[in-house]
DNA sequence: CGTCGGAAGTTATACGTAACACCTAGGGAG
DNA sequence: CTCCCTAGGTGTTACGTATAACTTCCGACG
């Protein structure tokens, strides 16, 4: 039955293109956009007919000739699905939640560019988990996250915080996190450990012994990871000493802790290497403080490549870490998890940019 | 009728909790979520009861005890309406679309964040236009926005680039954009000549006549206003000059911009305004490879007040914007649009932060 | 004593889509 | 001549929600 405010517009007028499409809207309200019953009456076709052609799922099922004509009552209607009903019908929204500390950092909207843009490219939209500022503990994302959702991206979260993601069974993939960590669908790393092994060998290389690892201070697997693999890479070489200092993550604490730790007494540390480039940059303001000279009094080293390392004088030597790729590759495993494949694994190589922020240290 | 496999379950065991919760599930598909329909057989009533009480539109239609009943088993269950289908019904998503020219810009990610915030706190999400980076002509943003829409949110774009917008009858706010503009339902703005001025007074009061302006050569209303605020500022002022150079916008063509201005012959400009903080860093940078000093021999100032501002060496002086009030103030206008309310007026000011980039000119 | 009205629900429906099951005509095989 | 098969469709339903329209019960009032 059709509701009498439209009536049963006759097929016949199917072939004279825009007034068809037109016929077929009138006696609607006017903001209301085409509906896909709307497109059958101009084609003068069934709405079922309509939606098997527009979902390419008409293959020996309609004629060439009505899907053309379909095709044409639907771009001359402006047509477009109706996102809602379509979830509503399928179950599935091609949405996926991607879950970042804070989306001010450089890093994570990278990363967020990079699966946008994979997402995009399969017809999958992205909406973020607004959470506050910070690394911590999220709250519970369902009660915020607008949509319905077929999978979640969570990225360098601390393991306590995915604790209502996890009782969601929906797929999870997790990005630079602890990869024992059982339950998510796939895992996405970074090369870490071989990052700071050439980081290293290029400082060992330069001549520094004393390092001072500016650790950032907060419960995130990627700087677990990164302490460990200082300590692995000076590991058993001979003469060298690693000592770290701890802060909180931001430019002024990682001036603070390295301005305290260049005044303590004994041999001072020739290379400072630090958790991430906004680290850096407070130690090198430290040593600015303390009349010391990059690099020739001490050299300084980042993590993260982003756009600060270059913006700095000198320019910081640092590791850059693929922000955009790790983002693509999150977004691929969970299209791959959805549609049950395997999700690629290995991880992701990390690149060495050295730049003016090291030197060999002057002789004592 | 209700379907063979989910059995009129007898209203008469509401009253035994988790068991009488667990009982309304039973006979479903394991991974499926409870329906406003679970929740009504749980509590024993209809589930237009249950829509009722849960949308809050229950006062004087269903008694306290009821409504009560209704909540418990909600929460037994952990129901969490279906989006889809409320939104399909309402005709209203309850979601918002933000453009941006680049959500890997430090400013529009707090815009982002800004604007999220208050949308939450009114049951609102916001989803951003997955724009490839750089400002440009954006594609039909409704071919890839995931969700309808009830209103979009537009910063600093080009005038040309919201087209497919305009033609959508969707209410938009622009925020930082051409206030002349028509079409728009609100405009957020924020009074750059003023904050303009006060930096222009700090400046000449520290002695500087002859500014060099380092412009962003991008299409962008903020651009302009910002040049048009710098020539107003310094009109009539006995004494000063002011040039331009034009570089598209990041640090290195900042510095090559700066560089070459440094190095044409006449009067050296001492003032260095730059358009914004990326800019500045590549100022300093030139003036660094020119063998100048900040802000001994050459003052530069930034714009926008990022974190890189004070991650440099010395901090950069600048015009801090309040981007997530930006942000902020664009989604309560469409919220206010949305329900019919007047939008909030009135440009937003802008402070200035003097730090150690600025200083008197040393006497020629 | 009839009935009017409010309180407390319930029943039924529509939103737009996808897909299953069904239908019809025409032609070829037996 | 009958039967069945295939191409090319159509009719119908369900997804989960919000809400308009209806029902029922009960107390109060004329």
């Amino acid at each position: 039955m059709t509701s009498p405010e439209r009536p049963e517009s006759a097929p016949v007028a199917a072939r004279s293109g825009v007034r068809a499409a037109r016929a077929a809207m009138s006696g609607r309200p006017a903001g209301s956009r085409p509906t896909s019953r709307d497109v059958a009456s101009a084609a003068g076709v069934s709405q079922a007919t309509v939606s098997l052609v527009l979902g390419d799922k008409w293959r020996g099922r309609v004629s060439e000739r009505t899907a053309g004509l379909v095709r044409e009552a639907a771009r001359e209607l402006g047509y477009r699905p109706n996102l809602a009903a379509r979830s509503l019908r399928l179950g599935r929204t091609r949405t996926a939640l991607l879950v970042v500390p804070a989306m001010t950092s450089e890093f994570f909207a990278r990363v967020y560019a990079g699966a946008a843009k994979v997402a995009a490219e399969h017809g999958f939209g992205v909406v973020l988990y607004p959470s506050p500022e910070g690394i911590g503990p999220a709250r519970d994302p369902f009660d915020s996250a607008r949509t319905a959702l077929d999978g979640v991206i969570a990225s360098s979260m601390a393991a306590g915080a995915l604790a209502p993601i996890r009782g969601s069974d929906l797929p999870l993939v997790m990005l630079d996190s602890d990869p024992g960590e059982p339950g998510p669908a796939a895992h996405v790393n970074l090369d870490i450990a071989d990052g700071v092994r050439r980081l290293t060998e290029h400082l060992l290389g330069l001549g520094h012994r004393r390092f001072l690892h500016v650790a950032a201070d907060v419960d995130s697997w990627t700087f677990v990871v990164r302490a460990r693999a200082w300590a692995d890479a000076l590991a058993g070489v001979p003469g060298a000493e690693l000592r770290t200092v701890r802060a909180a993550l931001g430019v002024d604490s990682g001036r603070e802790a390295a301005e305290q730790a260049l005044r303590a007494p004994g041999p001072r540390p020739t290379a400072l290497v630090c958790d991430d480039d906004f680290l850096a940059a407070g130690a090198c303001k430290a040593a600015h403080r303390l009349g010391l000279r990059i690099p020739d009094d001490v050299s300084v080293t980042g993590f993260d490549g982003l756009t600060l390392a270059t913006a700095l004088e000198p320019e910081l030597t640092t590791l850059a870490l693929p922000a955009e790729q790790v983002g693509a590759r999150g977004m691929a495993a969970l299209l791959a998890v959805l549609e049950g494949r395997p999700p690629e694994t290995g991880d992701l190589p990390v690149s060495l940019a050295v730049r003016g922020s090291t030197a060999a240290p002057r002789p004592a």
